[in-house]
DNA sequence: CCTTCAATAT
DNA sequence: TATATTGAAG
């Protein structure tokens, strides 16, 4: 059983891009709070990114990964008039409620979550099992909880397809994003319990990881760097990985193949994570980087772009 | 506490 | 538009 991950491990790793192969704006990838927890000001940018305001007391989960999903830092100082009032009890981790930016779903961090969710079954492909193994730094569960929610939908209209219809029902703009990616078999048909196959995508396990100190480096390195990055991903070359055609379609097309996790689920236990020991982990950067944006081109709103090796 | 879903907000 | 947030239900 666990057999096949050193496997498909080693042939990940075999694949992986060379560092310099890397996304050559690694440099400015800096996360919000990273930068926030280490005072740092994004260039280009002289003022203060944003700073809205908007409370949730909600409790961070005790994550292991403090810079995963704690919100670290705070939004408070921009000016405000409550200064240090009270906000921010002790004053030492000033945010745990912190704003965050809007996530771009790109369609490699699309792909990562498809693969992620094709591994974890469907038993546990739940928000938070895929966040973990998604081990995206940044990423929250309702990130993906979000995702899910419109990545089923998408599924359930791939399958209303074919009977009827007419039709109509896709729309094309909002399907664009999951047709980027694959969808793998298993999500379409419940039986064929993966007993001796199964979807083995290149992954990544990662892990859990703690890279306080990598990241450390990177805040360090790239301390005043910072990139923009529009929403444009429109064309590249991501167009060559169609798949979703109705006419690729019609091999499943043969009524209604099944979804998977898609159904419904009487009950699903939570746990049994399951973690990678890193093999031979020495990856600096096997994860995925964030990327602040600040987009003034568009009303004013931050971004977050969390993008990954490129590997599809 | 967590997931799922529909509705709603930004 | 795409994603976030919320609230009810399980």
């Amino acid at each position: 059983m666990r057999e096949d991950e050193t496997d498909w491990f080693t042939r990940w790793e075999e694949e992986l891009p060379s560092p310099e192969d890397l996304i050559p704006l690694s440099q400015s990838l800096i996360s919000p709070d990273l930068a926030l927890a280490f005072d740092i000001r994004l260039p280009g940018n002289s003022g203060q990114p944003h700073h809205h305001h908007h409370h949730r007391q909600s409790t961070p989960p005790p994550q292991q990964l403090p810079s995963s999903q704690a919100n670290s830092s705070a939004e408070f100082a921009t000016d405000s008039a409550d200064l240090g009032s009270g906000a921010t009890a002790a004053g030492d981790e000033p945010a745990r409620t912190l704003k965050r930016p809007r996530l771009v779903w790109t369609p490699q961090l699309h792909k990562r979550f498809v693969d992620a969710v094709a591994h974890l079954g469907i038993k546990n492909a739940v928000p938070k099992t895929i966040m973990q193994l998604m081990s995206v730094d940044g990423l929250t569960r309702e990130n993906v909880a979000s995702h899910l929610q419109k990545y089923r939908l998408y599924l359930k209209r791939m399958q209303g397809l074919s009977s009827g219809g007419g039709g109509g029902g896709s729309d094309p703009a909002t399907d664009r994003l999951f047709a980027s990616s694959p969808v793998p078999a298993h999500f379409l048909h419940p039986n064929r319990v993966p007993s001796s196959d199964h979807y083995m995508p290149s992954f990544v396990p990662i892990a859990t990881l703690q890279q306080q100190q990598q990241m450390a480096a990177v805040a360090a390195a790239a301390a005043a760097n910072a990139h923009l990055q529009p929403p444009q991903f429109h064309h590249r070359q991501i167009a060559a990985a169609h798949f979703g055609s109705p006419t690729t379609n019609g091999q499943f097309g043969n009524g209604k193949f099944d979804q998977s996790f898609l159904a419904r689920q009487t009950q699903q236990q939570q746990q049994t994570l399951q973690r990678m020991s890193t093999p031979s982990l020495h990856s600096p950067v096997g994860n995925y980087v964030e990327d602040l944006e600040s987009a003034n081109a568009n009303g004013g709103r931050t971004v977050l772009t969390l993008f990954p090796t490129r590997d599809d």
